[in-house]
DNA sequence: CTGTTACACATTACATACAATCTTCTGCTA
DNA sequence: TAGCAGAAGATTGTATGTAATGTGTAACAG
């Protein structure tokens, strides 16, 4: 039996680490919706061929994060408010049931992990600081949907989580973070309780609040 | 304004068609879980160089048609008993919505194209044919989603109802096809109310009881 | 000066070439 | 005979070549 087990799906390639790079662009903000992915002057940039590159635009293409018209390449995609109300429409059903189904699994494990994130959250809001309040957040919807231990709901929702964070940078990164960081702690009250349907209640809400709080003052 | 409007992605590309070619090879069971998706044989075979057909292959292995491994290719993915029920909690989720959010667009020519898959529905399970009954509820499921007009839910719809219907056709195609096609009208009956609560819970009845037949004996 | 057309350029889509890795068969050894 | 080493073959992953399509600019007509 090896010890380090590899994912399906060996991440060894060039294509896949192009995709990280260019997905990790997008999220950052680095690339902007609207902004071409010039395949050959990414594989320059990259000092490697356009196979791997032609590759990881593609990928992207199929999951929503970047748009292609036939001859005219890809470009990030952008998230406008009508596409952004019907992501989140999607995200807060899967997220609900993310959480439900989080209840079922090692309870245990999960709440030190969002203890953990919403310890973060915490100190990043105390300290202003913009980007640990956003990963501490993302590190508490990602943790939920990884104790759900559903690969399917897995690949379903991480597209859109993707989407819903292009439409959210454009705005303020963390409009009243305090209240995000309340509706966290809802959460985890409703998963220590072991109550699924309070859970997935819970988790619903929050996804509208983001929404609502997003939409607020665009 | 030109009369033939193409959809975003135009389907004019090589590789856009063995992707079409395959995804029906899989659906209808030419192509089954476990098979070789073999780059240079299916060139060879399509008269076409490996570039789109390779192209195609990642592409179903981005919506988990197919699964792959570093240097070893990839095959039609398998969907065990496990995996079935992972995709179903899915499925069930957001065919829920999907027809709650059915109810608010153009309920009327909504209900014309589900009588129309519920007649043909019928007339196939009078004529014990098992292609044309399970056309027909596809062609329902498939009326429900597009009416949802909610491009991020298709996208996430779409590779899970594929990765429902690989498993399915393992089994018998059509158990108590008279139940399914019962459900259909009571989801139809919610629709034609104009009640979206109903609706959604029809949707959810009917896909969980689509599972528990397939499950009732393997 | 404005609008159109033609041409050069860039990029895409596909084809082919090459290198690295895996599988499988063969033949040797114990 | 069973088991393993090793080479041959095939396939994948990457690089590069080529034809077709789209874009942008510049010259020219009105």
């Amino acid at each position: 039996m090896s010890v380090d087990e590899q994912p399906l799906i060996s991440r060894q390639r060039l294509a896949d680490q192009v995709y990280d790079v260019l997905r990790g662009r997008i999220l950052d903000r680095s690339l902007v919706p609207g902004d071409r992915l010039s395949v050959p002057l990414l594989a320059s940039e990259l000092d490697l061929s356009r196979s791997p590159v032609r590759e990881a635009v593609q990928r992207l293409v199929v999951e929503g994060l970047a748009e292609e018209q036939l001859h005219r390449g890809a470009r990030v995609a952008g998230v406008d408010a009508a596409d952004l109300a019907d992501v989140f429409a999607v995200r807060q059903t899967l997220e609900g049931l993310a959480a439900s189904l989080a209840v079922a699994g090692d309870t245990a494990g999960l709440v030190t992990v969002l203890r953990a994130s919403i310890a973060d959250h915490t100190a990043a809001i105390a300290a202003d600081d913009e980007k640990a309040i956003l990963a501490a957040d993302q590190a508490f919807h990602q943790a939920l949907l990884t104790a759900a231990h559903n690969p399917h709901l897995d690949r379903a929702l991480g597209p859109l989580l993707g989407r819903a964070q292009i439409a959210m940078l454009s705005g303020d990164l963390s409009r009243w973070p305090r209240k995000a960081l309340a509706e966290h702690k809802a959460i985890l009250a409703a998963i220590r309780a072991g109550d699924a349907g309070a859970a997935e209640t819970a988790a619903r809400d929050h996804v509208a609040a983001v929404l609502a709080r997003h939409l607020s003052r665009g």
